[in-house]
DNA sequence: ATAAGACCTGAAGCTGGCTTTAGGTCAAGG
DNA sequence: CCTTGACCTAAAGCCAGCTTCAGGTCTTAT
């Protein structure tokens, strides 16, 4: 089955601009086109599906055009592919551990400024009755720094 | 304590240029200046290592010049505080829970790949000999996406 | 007195990932 | 025949968050 690009903007939720940009960009190496008209096969959908996910990591389009250009039949493909993601893969892990850090800064802070709403003043770091998941998250971030 | 602006560089590891444009951008709106020098207080290193937090949960500028122009001497400013923070600990939780998915694709395909090297061909995502592990994160990222 | 070094400013430039603009082709329907 | 609508292109524009540039001030050491 082959789409025009207004149905695959439809289908997947993706402006007519955005796919013309990545064709230009190289993320669809087997694109076909009838007389300057792209046709859009299911392999291109599903590659497309892929960008959304490879995108959602982090990737930027430089390597998602690499990881897009290894013919996916030869052998070679599956060993660079692989070495790309699980790239990404360490990489993603470390984003998610900065964020995790930041969401411990969260817990910590909307703590500190509900006990604040609540006594009218700014609490103690050291308190005593602060609840034990928000000290966990305070030493994980902040520890010493505040505002 | 005081500090000039390549001092602060230093002990925070921000490049003067970035320090001066978050003063220009009103981050640090009690920041004191003796004859056009600024002067860094403790209270100023503290609101830049808060502005780094901030920054890492995905707060913008805009809202970080917000939160900092709210006098934190006032009984106000913690209720306008933890209200942004409560808003971007919900904005922060559904970004992680995106990379999430990201993440669980990301076990798949390598599972995926590593497959391909072993046995020379894709394996089938039905395969029963696919790991607990890595039939989750499929379950919780592709489903039926492949390519 | 002068040269180095730390500070200052406003404005322009950069990056990535699109989006918009301006202008053109082509097929179908009234 | 002419309009409408879906497609096409190259090139310029946009946004955030800095960074760089060009030129100027002030202090301190030689």
């Amino acid at each position: 089955m082959e789409y025009a690009i207004g149905q695959v903007s439809e289908m997947l939720g993706l402006p007519i601009s955005t796919l013309r940009y990545y064709d230009k960009e190289g993320l669809l190496p087997g694109l076909r086109r009838s007389s300057g008209i792209r046709r859009f096969s299911d392999r291109d959908i599903e590659a497309l599906r892929m960008i959304a996910y490879l995108k959602r990591t982090g990737l930027g389009i430089d390597s998602i055009r690499e990881f897009m250009a290894w013919d996916d039949e030869s052998m070679e493909c599956f060993g660079k592919r692989l070495q790309l993601l699980q790239r990404q893969q360490k990489a993603l892990a470390e984003e998610m551990e900065r964020l995790q850090g930041a969401m411990d800064m969260l817990t910590y802070k909307c703590w500190f400024y509900e006990e604040a709403m609540r006594t009218g003043h700014r609490p103690d770091p050291s308190c005593r009755d602060m609840p034990e998941d928000v000290r966990k998250a305070y030493g994980n971030s902040l520890g010493k720094a505040c505002c």
